[in-house]
RNA sequence: AGGGGUGUAGCCAAGUUGGUAAGGCAACGGGUUUUGGUCCCGUCAUUCGUGGGUUCGAGUCCUCCCGCCCCUGCCA
């Protein structure tokens, strides 16, 4: 191995995706002596997955290189963006852990500039205001084979041209009667350079220029020169943007300004859920969720309070790479970056979801001890949790079968588990109501398997989680589940929309039995209930009486082996 | 049909100037385990959408064909 010529990266070191090695390239070359990216939302809408990868990917490379990455709010369509949205997408790159410093923009804060730099083009020839209506504009387009007609208004004088775009601005016309566009090419193979609309007449209250403005120039026009004014090296969006490229150029050179470069790559796809905005406003504003930040919603507020920790989207996003071509994730890829996370974080604790009661006859009535629960069963110097022990307890009705299959581990007449941290127990007797049902399980103990280890070394297969009858307080639990039943949402027959595939069982909600440590926690705070998955304390919940949210489960191979042998 | 993209395992995704297919998720087997969790070990592409061609040698070069995505907003 030659320490002087290292031809791969470091090992260890996540290997680059095509942007990294181009900014790299253009770092080493000279093109570029600093790096400079930005994230730029449209405030229409909260954050969601997608935007996630967006933002790792722009603060990511800026932190990773040296360089700086603004923050952009593209509003330019006052028709569709609030301060709601702007303060709701602050709040969630800040909580994915990003910061973006002094460099907070709005494409807003250039329509001086943009509208002097329209009047620069039309003083070129380069731009011209047309007269037809929308519908004869979209008539006259063209389609993907024929090329479009020019406008009967794209001859008009410069003189003519800078009149009238003085005057739309000025508010003499009404939304509609006229736009401006670029001057390019009517019969381009690439419909953008079709003579693209740069600014139409809209009368609608901007959230932050309020009415000075009635006329508001387009994406195409603003973002490009947005870039270029905040001194962009790389501007990095999705795939579908890589045909507005060629405009994107065609206005920075028409204007001989500073020349960022457009760089696409694929947007996140992932199976269960849908990412169109237009969707999720839908789901919210037709009450099929409780609101953005539902926790079944895959927006970023809805992570948040499922109890998703940023620390496991930053590595879900590092770790799916960034590429070229169409993908579809599956959403297991982000459980595992959840759980272990989790895992390696989350304080151990105990808590019984579906209840059924055991007796320890031989215990003694009135006795209470009291056990230790490591926090983190790998980590002892984290320290335990002090969980009361009596002759009555609760344990999963899952764990216990009156007539045991093959493979059973748990509680059954006549075997013996033992239970977390206190005590081997045998199941002596089953107690039924007059309708059959179990009502509870007589067991014995024994006193020498104290802490749950027996002087013999005797082994048992099961150990179960369990809580003290006379201390367990009790906590709404939600349990949640994807919000669509099938993989792919929009596979539905005709006739039918996304809505169809929503998971009727998307959410459970039980009362729960938890270890009384568990009331109190600040919401946010996630724990993993043993043997169960992780659990996030939920705002909704008050100081005596919690809301615990599943964020995700265990794996349970029991389930699996069960459900192949059944 | 025109233009722009893209096709490596069930899902992501690396693959230098052509030299004989990384890694992760999932799955499957085994070990450890006071969570049927975690952890550890092992298995998992004779083959890179398809057919030709160049070459001693091709995922990498040439070429034919096929599939999929994006584009006809005064949305972004």
């Amino acid at each position: 191995m030659s320490a002087d010529l290292p031809l791969a990266a470091p090992a260890g070191e996540a290997p680059k995706d095509f942007i990294r090695v181009m900014i790299a390239a253009d770092l080493a070359s000279g093109k570029h002596t600093s790096v400079h990216t930005r994230f730029p939302p449209e405030p229409n809408g909260y954050l969601h997955l997608g935007h996630a990868k967006s933002i790792c990917l722009n603060f990511g490379v800026a932190k990773e290189f040296g360089g700086k990455c603004n923050l952009r709010f593209d509003d330019t369509n006052p028709l569709k963006e609030s301060t709601e949205y702007v303060e709701s997408i602050k709040k969630d790159v800040r909580w994915l852990g990003f910061d973006w410093g002094e460099t907070e923009f709005y494409a807003s804060n250039y329509f001086d500039r943009l509208y002097e730099f329209a009047e620069q083009l039309i003083g070129a020839g380069k731009a011209y205001v047309d007269s037809q209506s929308a519908e004869d504009i979209r008539s006259s387009r063209g389609n993907l084979t024929e090329p479009g007609k020019e406008s009967p208004y794209r001859g008009r004088s410069v003189e003519e041209n800078l009149d009238l775009f003085r005057r739309m601005r000025a508010g003499e016309f009404p939304d509609g009667a006229h736009v401006l566009r670029a001057k390019i090419d009517m019969a381009s193979a690439n419909l953008v350079m079709r003579d693209p609309t740069l600014y139409r007449i809209r009368r609608a209250h901007h959230h932050r220029t309020g009415d000075a403005w009635c006329i508001y120039p387009l994406y195409d026009f603003t973002h490009c020169i947005s870039d270029s004014l905040e001194g962009i090296t790389h501007s990095l969006c999705s795939l579908e943007f890589a045909n507005n490229r060629e405009l994107y150029d065609w206005v920075l050179e028409n204007l001989d300004i500073f020349r960022s470069r457009q760089t696409e790559f694929a947007r996140l796809n992932i199976t269960r859920t849908v990412l169109s905005k237009r969707k999720l406003i839908q789901l919210v504003e037709e009450g099929h969720v409780a609101g953005w930040d539902d926790p079944r919603m895959p927006t970023l507020s809805g992570l948040r309070r499922r109890g998703v920790p940023p620390e496991a989207l930053r590595d879900f996003c590092a770790r799916i790479g960034v590429s070229r071509a169409e993908n579809k994730l599956e959403y297991g890829y982000l459980d595992a970056c959840v759980r272990e996370h989790l895992n390696a974080n989350a304080p151990r604790a105990m808590a019984v979801l579906n209840p059924l009661k055991v007796i320890i006859e031989n215990y003694p009535a009135d006795h209470v001890e009291w056990f230790a629960l490591p926090l983190a069963p790998d980590q002892p110097e984290k320290g335990v949790r002090r969980i009361p022990f009596s002759r009555e307890i609760y344990i999963e009705r899952d764990d216990f079968r009156e007539e045991a299959p093959k493979k059973f581990f748990r509680l059954a007449p006549g075997q013996e588990v033992r239970l977390r941290c206190a005590y081997y127990i045998t199941c002596k007797e089953v107690r039924k109501n007059a309708a059959g049902e179990v009502e509870a399980v007589i067991c014995t103990y024994d006193p020498e398997s104290r802490g749950g280890g027996t002087p013999d070394n005797r082994k048992v297969k099961g150990t179960l989680h369990w809580v003290s009858a006379s201390h367990a307080r009790t906590a709404e639990v939600r349990l949640y589940d994807h919000l669509f039943a099938k993989d792919d949402p929009e596979d539905v027959p005709e006739g039918q929309t996304f809505l169809h595939s929503l998971n009727p069982d998307s959410l459970s909600v039980v009362e729960a039995l938890v270890d009384p440590s568990l009331v109190g926690l600040a919401p946010g705070e996630t724990v993993q209930f043993e043997r169960l998955g992780y659990f996030c304390a939920d705002p909704a919940g008050d100081p005596e009486h919690p809301v615990f949210n599943r964020t995700v489960g265990l794996k349970d191979t029991w389930a699996k082996v069960e459900k192949q042998a059944g």
